[in-house]
DNA sequence: CTAACTGTATTATTTTATGTAGTACAGTTT
DNA sequence: AAACTGTACTACATAAAATAATACAGTTAG
């Protein structure tokens, strides 16, 4: 499904949240979709069950997918009415970054055109990988 | 000069880098503008001057601050020319908050406001706080 | 020169986060 | 009934983070 870095920083349950977050916000994993069982993600990633679970539950939380137990865990739809406060962080994210990015002495125009890749990428199918 | 949120996940230190580098980015502090000193800061935050001298070394190694020992710390005047590296990690972040916020529903017109948002506090000035 | 400041380095200790291991239990499916 | 699922819990080991207490060299002001 995807690899880990075992030698980073960030912990394991952290990079398996923003990889399987990835997936679900770039449509390779579709709504209602079940992801992995926590002991075979677990088994094929060779990391405790419990370090999947812990990821499972986080992004439960966060919104992205739920769970329905004795079944398995689910990618849940996006519900665009319920999203004003995850908004609100991107949006400060978002401007963070681009004021670095211009600090950092990137071209306005540069700018223009990474949105015009996100825009391309998002409304024109899915998964061009 | 800042407020530390000591009951957040993200280490002290971290949040200290994240928010000197903001003070940077948005030249509230100007180059070659002297930092608090190790010491003064640990002692305004209530932290140890230990993890004061951590976020410095790493804003150090980051580009962003310079030391003379004996005299202090210092902004380091952003140079365009070696920023390739972290442009590019800079990149890779908008990307995926941008597929992000379009995954939540919000509008394209949205994001270009923001950018022009952010285009406008770069280029007038610096300070409108 | 001395005193008081600066950054830096080192060692030890405590605390918290992270990950593993093993077990158990209830819901679901076949 | 058997074999799956998610979930919960305890215990343990390790690593990261933060504190504490010193120490030392460069800089500055008296």
């Amino acid at each position: 499904m995807f690899e880990l870095d075992l030698r980073s920083r960030a912990p394991i349950y952290e990079q398996l949240v923003e990889k399987i977050k990835e997936l679900i916000v770039n449509n390779v994993l579709k709504p209602d979709e079940q992801l992995p069982t926590v002991r075979v993600l677990a088994g094929s990633l060779t990391i405790n069950p419990n370090t999947v679970q812990k990821a499972y539950r986080e992004l439960e939380h966060r919104g992205y997918i739920y769970s329905l137990p004795g079944k398995g865990n689910f990618v849940r739809a996006a519900v665009p009415e319920n999203n004003s406060i995850r908004l609100q962080n991107l949006e400060n994210d978002f401007l963070r970054i681009v004021s670095e990015m211009l600090y950092l002495g990137m071209a306005p125009s540069r700018i223009d055109s990474l949105i015009q890749q996100a825009l391309a990428k998002s409304e024109g199918g899915k998964n061009y990988d």
